[in-house]
Parts: C-alpha cells; structure tokens; sequence
DNA sequence: TTGTACGCGTTATCAC
DNA sequence: GTGATAACGCGTACAA
C-alpha cells in the first residue's frame, strides 16, 4: 500500500503518470530520450503540479552541484559589483550558478564560510586576496575544488592567481606624483592588518619614497575601513597638520571621493593646492568635480579570466594558471604640480 | 571486502575509528551524546583528516537546507549592501545561511534563480519589489518556502511585504520641493517599465503635480538605469531645456549625484539655481558639496526585520507578517527655494 | 553509550 | 523506449 507518496517527488509524479521514476528523471533531463507522446504527458503533468525536483538530490545523486563560490570582502564597494557581474555572466552562459558571499573584511567569516561552501561540494571557489590561514588551502586541495585567488597576485607559485598587481599599480600611482614634484605626500588605504591588497599598495608606497630618498613620515598614512566618511575625517586630520601634504595617494576610490570633498570643504584646491589620485577607477570618478585621476582595474575582465579558469578546472579538469591583468594610470583633473610655495593655513578648518 | 570506503566520508572515518557511522555523526552533531574518550578519538581523526562532512547529504537526510535566499535587483548601488549586510548577520546568529543572488534587474534571470532557490530547497526566501510574474508566489508557496517583499509594500495582502512606502516617501519628496515654491521640477528615476519602486515614486511625482495643479511635463521625466554617467547626461538634457527645471527629484542617490556634479559642471549653482533631493541616503550624500538633501530609508532595519520574520517563518512555522518601516526626510544643503527670476542661460553646455 | 538499518529523492546502469 | 534497482552520504529511530 504505497498509496500515499510524498508529493512533490519523482516517485509520486511516476505513480500519477502511470510510469517509473526513470522516465520521469530521463523526461525532464534528456527529453529527447523518451518517445514523445510520453514526453508529452508527464511535461503536462509537471506543469500542472509546478513540479520542481529536489536539486539537492540530483546533485547529490550526480555528483555535481554546479555551482562556485564567490566570496568578496564586501559588497558595499561597487567595483566588486562589476566583478562580480562579470563572473555571472560567464558562469551563467557555462551552465552553472554562482553564489556569493559576503566575508565583510573578516578572516574568522571566511573561514566560515569556505566551510561551507566545501560542505555543500561547490565546483570552484573564487578567492579575494591571498593572505589566509593556509589551511583552508590544504582543505579545498583535499577536496578537490579548484580555487583561484583574485584582486591580489599571490606570493607562492603553488596558488593560483588571475589578478593585477596591487604592488606595481601602486608603485606607478606614488611614482606619478613624485614625478609631478611632490615630496610631501599622504597616504589613505584600507587596514593593512585584514587586508593584503591594502598592506602591498602601503608597501610600494613606502618603497617609492625611500627610492626618491624622501623621508617616510608615519604622520601622513592613515589606515581606514573603506567608508567615506571615515575617509574625510582622515583627510581633515591631514590637512590640518603643521605641515600638510601636497598629494594625497587614496588606495581606494571612495578614500579619494572623501579627500576630494573634504579638500574642498578645507578650502584647498584640487589639484592647485593639493594633488588627489584615486585606485580602482570607479565610474563617478569621470563625473566629480575635478574628474578624479586613479589607477584603473580592469574588473571585469579579471572576473572573466577568473571564470573562465574554474569553468576549465570544475569541467574539463585544466589546473587554473595564474595570470597577471594590467593596469593602467588614467590622469584627469584632480592631480598636477605642487603649489609653488608651502601654502600657510590661516585659521583652523571647521 | 570493504576496505576500500571512499576517503572523505563517514564510512570511511568509522572504518578508521573502529567505530559506527552513527557514532561519527553523533560526535560532530551532539558531542554531548557521546563518551569523552571516544569524543577525542573521533575529533582528532576529524581534525587529522580534515574531514568535512558533505552537507548535500545531510541537508537531505534532515531535510532542512538551513539557507534563506535572498535576491537583489543589484549588487552595484551600496543601499543594498546595508540591506544584506543586515540580513547576512541576523541569520548568522540564527544558524541560517544566506544566499546571495543578483538578478541585475531581469525578470528572467530573477525567475531562473526562484527556480533554482526552490530546487535547493531554501528555508525562506526575500524578494525585492513585488512586481514579478503571479506563478513565482505560488511555486513558493507550492513548496511551503516563505517568502518576503521587502523594499516594496504590496497591493495584495497576500503577499507579505516588510518595507516603507515608496509613494508616501516620494510623495514627500516631491511635496518638499512644490512647498519652496518650485513649480517646474524634474524628475530622474529608474526603468518604471522593470522597477516598481520606480513606478511608484514616478506615480507619486505625478500626483503631486496634479494635486497642486502643476502641469505635468514629460520631458522634465528622465526614467534611466541606476548609473551615475547615464544620469549625468540626462541632467545634461533637462538643464538645457529652453526652460529649465529649478528642482530635480533623484529617486535614487546615484542619479541626485549625477545631476548635482552635472549641475555644477554647467555652472548652475545648486541649490541657489537649482535644487536636488535624492533617495536612499547613502552615506556620500552626507560628504558631497553642498550635502545632499535625500530621504532616509532604513535599508539595515528592515534588512533586519526581514530576516527575522523568515527565521520565525523557518523555525517557528509562523506566518511572515506585513509590516511598514518609516522613512523620513533629510533636509541638507542642496535644497532651496527657486531662483527669484528665471535664469536664462546665456550659451549651450560643452 | 553505541550500532544497525532504513529513508531522503535523484541519477545512472543495466536488463528487458 | 522503458523499468527496476543500486548507489550517493548522512541523520536518526530503534535496538542492543
């Protein structure tokens, strides 16, 4: 008496459709594979009862849960979003499904949620940054899931990364205003501490100025969360020392956006007084007044480079291969020469 | 002759524990349940093996996938990273999962992924907007998944919604701007035809009009997708109407801050030539010269709202109820009365 | 406290 | 072209 099959399944839909589960699974995945007036009947027959079968089961069943993981340290940024939407599309056109994740600059949230993405078998996983526990490199090796580090060229060969190099990016930047004339320059960048993009751009920072032989002054980097205004705070604490700088390198969009506006809001003028550069190339950087000069990140085309390896490694088996990206310096309006004389600031800012 | 489990599994594991599967899954269940001694044995070959259980199979086996999915219409406006940041940590604390999905705006990528949120059978499901095909609600509701409306209050009341009002909020906006005296007021929103949240605010716009007795121009109405240089290039337009508006609703901060910047660069002063009100409150509207005046949404409160009333729905079986967050509006410096005469403009815009 | 055995819903492999 | 049935890996009632 197996009358009362649970709804909702093969088993039940074969008994209404007077056939076996085979050619109910076969119907819906090959169709092609059934004599069509069969076909016919139980595709009637699934519409009818908005049939869905259980992917977990067939996933489970196949072996093959289709999916890769994404984690990004934050979604509020929106150059993520562009790289997020190109891994999308890519995926998408390739049959398989992206989640995302979200690690919110936090080691111990990634370490969770790399987890869980091993817990559910994902097909690949799509890294930011190359600094963690090792680890969890060893675990996704143990299972087997091809994984590719973005945003960051890793220091070790034995991790794969399709990324632009956040040192040589941030060497050119610095170097720029070196060359422009500038010897008091500031830097604003993520926390180093969580964040290896953020550690590599302050290092090639650093590593400009001592090439210059100009003297690192720990008054003018300022480490931040990437929130706007924490960022103009910063830039009031810079602008406002005895000595202020004469540029200030953002290794971040929205750091820049914020010293833009506070710059202006101090009265200084961008770029007569003081020389702003930006990092990512975020499209409101071509609409600010002045249009804010950056590196610019191909995001995109990294998403794509990084999807395309784990499409090759989840279905084909082909080891993902590291792969550097170019960036480029696009100079617009917020950068140009050091004012002639140490400008004195008469009163202190509001 | 079994020597030979799959590595990896719980077989296998007992196989070298010298235990049972139950005992295994026991132990990393219940660690409780199980004898100390026995405990550590087992733990420590976990630990040695890395052993990640697959969580396909037990989400099966339980039946409780333990995810809620949620499905923005965009990853790249940072409004929605508060909203999911919100969400990401009610769940967490309540042991659920979240699933990001980005549906970019397409009703047919947005289906695709319903679909696929039903196949892996989530335990709750937020939705943005509520404009959508009616067959989506009733397969959730054919596969008992609850589900929730949020930025967006629905027209029928079975369709759950936790949102504020998009009409009464852009109503307000708009009434702000007729109540300083404008008359001639632009409006730049989203795509009404595949935003409903842009549709209201527009239908809002239009009724204040109406109810002042404004006569409603279309070619003050600017409907754009939700990208700064786009919107930049609307205001272009608007402003160089042969009459000018002396306000623009941004039913969106992206836009206020394509038509602000747009504004300056054509050197209309805002708000002394022109005012601008926005939407969202992001926090760059708090940064901007002049500060943007925007309507305050509370995107985390009710990102955290949703997210309970799908825990409840998901642990406890109770039913998600409606519910209306308040909006409110924020009064910044980029609103004023109108210019006392109207500005001619003396050459076209480069 | 621990082990046995069945069920979860699908896919894949055979026979027929 | 179709049906029967053995996996897939884990959770869990029930037995020991």
């Amino acid at each position: 008496m197996k009358k009362t099959e649970k709804p909702g399944t093969l088993h039940w839909l074969a008994r209404k459709a007077g056939v076996s589960i085979a050619t109910i699974s076969r119907t819906l995945r090959r169709p092609d594979s059934v004599a069509p007036q069969t076909r016919q009947r139980i595709l009637a027959l699934v519409e009818r009862h908005r049939f869905v079968p259980d992917g977990r089961a067939s996933t489970f069943s196949s072996n093959r849960s289709g999916v890769i993981g994404l984690i990004v340290p934050t979604i509020s940024n929106s150059i993520y979003a562009e790289f997020t939407e190109a891994i999308q599309n890519r995926l998408q056109a390739a049959g398989l499904n992206l989640l995302i994740a979200n690690a919110n600059y936090s080691a111990e949230l990634e370490r969770e949620i790399i987890r869980k993405l091993i817990e559910s078998r994902v097909e690949g996983v799509i890294l930011t940054g190359y600094d963690r526990d090792p680890g969890l490199y060893q675990l996704l090796r143990r299972y087997k899931i091809p994984f590719v580090v973005t945003w960051s060229i890793s220091p070790k060969p034995s991790i794969p990364a399709i990324s632009f190099d956040n040192y040589a990016a941030a060497t050119e930047a610095t170097e720029l205003l070196v060359k422009l004339g500038h010897r008091r320059i500031a830097l604003i960048c993520g926390v180093t501490a969580i964040n290896d993009r953020a550690a590599q751009r302050l290092a090639a920072y650093r590593d400009v100025l001592r090439r210059y032989k100009i003297s690192f002054d720990r008054a003018l980097v300022a480490e931040h969360p990437f929130e706007i205004e924490i960022s103009a705070d910063a830039t009031t604490r810079l602008m406002s020392l005895q000595k202020p700088p004469t540029a200030i390198f953002c290794a971040n969009d929205i750091q820049a956006l914020g010293a833009l506006f506070t710059c202006q809001r101090l009265q200084f003028r961008v770029p007569d007084d003081v020389s702003i550069i930006g990092f990512d190339d975020l499209p409101i950087t071509r609409v600010v007044i002045p249009p804010l000069s950056t590196v610019h990140i191909p995001a995109a085309q990294m998403g794509n480079a990084a999807a395309d390896a784990l499409i090759d490694a989840a279905r084909k088996g082909i080891p993902v291969k590291s792969r550097k990206i170019d960036t480029e310096i696009i100079m617009r309006g917020s950068t140009g020469a050091p004012p002639a004389r140490v400008r004195i600031r008469s009163s202190s800012p509001s």
